[in-house]
This record gives structure tokens, sequence and C-alpha cells, in this order.
RNA sequence: GGUGUCAUAGCUCAGUUGGUAGAGCAAAGGACUGAAAAUCCUUGUGUCCCUGGUUCGAUUCCCGGUGACACCA
């Protein structure tokens, strides 16, 4: 009996979830999504979770299943993904449909990752702190010291990437690097990867039409409501960081960048460089850009990956 | 109809005391091992509106034209 996964991915906005509902009912399958926003329970509007229609003609997995609290990873869904996925075929079906666009997530699915420990929020919030407060090169310098090889290969101007490695080595006490080592898992199921995609301009239109449409189906209430917990990883999200900046100016407010929630370390990750967000049609203007560059982003992923299968549609 | 101002990268504009030009934004390309819708790196040749003149040389000066805007009739 052969296995097989079909994995339906492609950037955002093109088409994905239609797609995936009609290969699902083709194979009988469920479809599992492999999307790390539409997987928060909070977040249904900004992220474009599939329809009550879609969710009602074919069961899903991984949508709005966890809280926006928990931290969700790409090593997680490894490891609840492939539960399923291996429930699943024992329970008979042969082919199974996945669909998503997170790159990281659907590849931590088809070739694992390698035994890296979780971060500890308290270790993580501290050096993200430093990273704002001093810059990167303090961080980079220490990192020098405690794992030489990984100073060598990662992007060291890239502040994120030093903190991580960084964090595992204070964690452990063993170099970041020390624990990149194992070769692609195999996975014991055929795997089939198919590739959406539609000409820059018409991809990018529809980016634009789904954004006055999220507005207008309440995205502004939305996000408002997840105001409070602004600075957890969840909410670094294109079309919620834009206006909860709108926010901001509206209550003259400058955002201080941390967490007032009681329990929650986190810090927000990034500066923000696009000065104040002056009204809802800019903060508009902001999201449709910044999805725009999220999907330059996912092709980019993508382009390297040869053994997609890429169906153009107009 | 008359007078004036402007015409430079997809957009907004800077600039060249005459030696074929550069910022911001937009855009494009790339990286990616538990924050990944995140984070980071790289990229500016364009009939300098058109025709003619002066000049070794004009996008820059001059004549004319076209277009936009403003004001006067």
């Amino acid at each position: 009996m052969s296995r097989k996964l079909l994995i339906i991915l492609g950037p955002t906005a093109v088409g994905k979830s239609d797609y995936a509902v009609e290969q699902a009912l083709k194979y009988g399958s469920p479809v599992i999504s492999c999307d790390s926003r539409q997987i928060y329970r909070e977040m249904r509007i900004g992220t474009a979770v599939p329809s009550a229609e879609q969710l009602r003609a074919v069961r899903h997995y991984f949508i709005q299943t966890h809280s926006v609290k928990e931290t969700y990873t790409a090593g997680k869904y490894e490891v609840e993904a492939l539960r399923l996925i291996r429930d699943l075929f024992e329970q008979g079906h042969e082919t199974l449909v996945m669909a998503g666009g997170s790159g990281f997530y659907i590849d931590a699915l088809c070739n694992g990752l390698d035994e890296f420990p979780d971060a500890d929020p308290g270790i993580r919030a501290s050096l993200t702190l430093r990273l704002r407060s001093e810059g990167v090169e303090g961080l980079r310098e220490e990192l020098k010291r405690l794992d030489p090889q990984s100073y060598a290969t990662i992007d060291i101007s890239n502040g994120q990437r030093v903190v991580r490695a960084l964090e595992v080595c204070l964690m452990t006490g063993r170099p970041f690097s020390s624990f990149k080592t194992a070769p692609a898992k195999q996975r014991d199921f055929e795997i089939e990867k198919i590739g959406l995609t539609r000409p820059r301009d018409v991809l990018y239109e529809r980016i634009d039409r789904r954004v006055d449409a999220m507005i207008e189906e309440g995205l502004v209430e939305e996000a408002r409501s997840l105001l409070p917990l602004r600075h957890l990883p969840a909410l670094q999200t294109v079309g919620y960081r834009e206006l909860f900046k709108w926010f901001d100016y509206l209550e003259g407010r400058e955002d201080e960048g941390f967490s007032k929630v009681p329990g929650v370390m986190f810090v927000t990750p990034s500066e923000w460089k696009d000065g104040p967000v002056t009204s809802l049609e800019r903060a508009a203007q902001l999201i449709r850009r910044n999805t725009r560059h999220y999907a330059k982003r996912q092709l980019s992923w993508w382009r390297r990956d040869r053994s997609i299968r890429w169906i153009e549609t107009k």
C-alpha cells in the first residue's frame, strides 16, 4: 500500500485553500494546514483562515487550534503534524492533503529539525533587550567566544539569529553548532509537492483586494481585541502590527516595546521603521505592501526546492 | 488669446557654474535548523519632453514646438 502526502504550497493569496479543499474531496482526505498563523485561535480575519463553508465541507487540522499565548514553533509542528499524519494513515487513508504557506514548517515536517532545545523565554527576553539597547556587536563577540563555528557560518548581521545561537549556548553549555548534525530525516511515506503560483501582478492585485476585504470584515476590531497581547511572537504578523501602530498614534502613545501583561516575558522583536501610522488608509497601505513582501519571501524560499511541481494559473 | 513657471528612474523630487546624473519611496534578487506572516543581506542606464541653434561637447545656454499648472484677458 502506498502512502502519500500531497503538499499544496504557494505564496499568500494565491488560492491554496480552494485548491486544497478540491483535492481533499477528490481523495477523501482531510486538509492538514501548515500555516504558522492560521494555527492561532484568537486570529481569524487577518490570517485569512478557510471560510466556514470550506471548514464544513472538509475536516481541517491545525486551524485555530492553539492559543497565541502558547508560542508555537516549527519544532512543535513537526512533532504534532507527524503524529497526526501517522494516525490518519493508520486509519486507512492512502493520500493525505496538506496545504499551507509556511515554508519553514513544511521543511521541518518533510526533512526534520535537529534536536535543539526550545527557547527559554527569560533568556531570550534578556538577550533581545540587550540586542535592542546595545546592538548586535556585543552579542556577536560573545558568540564568537562561545561558538566560533556558528560565528563563522550564521548571518551575524541578523540579530535574531545571533540571539538564537547564543541562547542555545547559554542554556546548554554547548555550542549551538554542535546540535546541527543530523542529515535530513527520512519519512516512511511519499511526499509530493505542488506549488501554486500566478503572474506577479495578478498575485499583487489579489493581495490588495484581500486586504480591503479583511478590513471590511472587521480586521480593525480583531486587532483591537489583541492589542494587549501585541508583544507575543504570534502577534508579529502582517495586518496586526500596522494596526497596532495606528492605535498608538490615535492614543498618542509610544510603543514602549515591552509586554505589560504579567508573566508574559516577550519583547517586541523588531523596530518599527515606517514612521507613525496616521490613518487607517496608511495602515492599509502598509499591510498591502508588507503582504507583497511576504509573498516575495515565500517564493524566494521555494525557488531552490527542485522537488516542487509548479502550477501557474492566471 | 496673452504672460509666467515647470517638464530628470514606476512615483515625489534633487543636481550638473556646459564634460550624458542621484536621494527617498515603490520595486527586484537572495539568505533562512524551534520568533519564520519573523529576521537579515544585496541591487539605481534613465531617449534628463521634442526639433533646431551655439559649442570640441548640451540634460544644463538660446530659438521654436508640445504638455501641465498658475495668473491676466
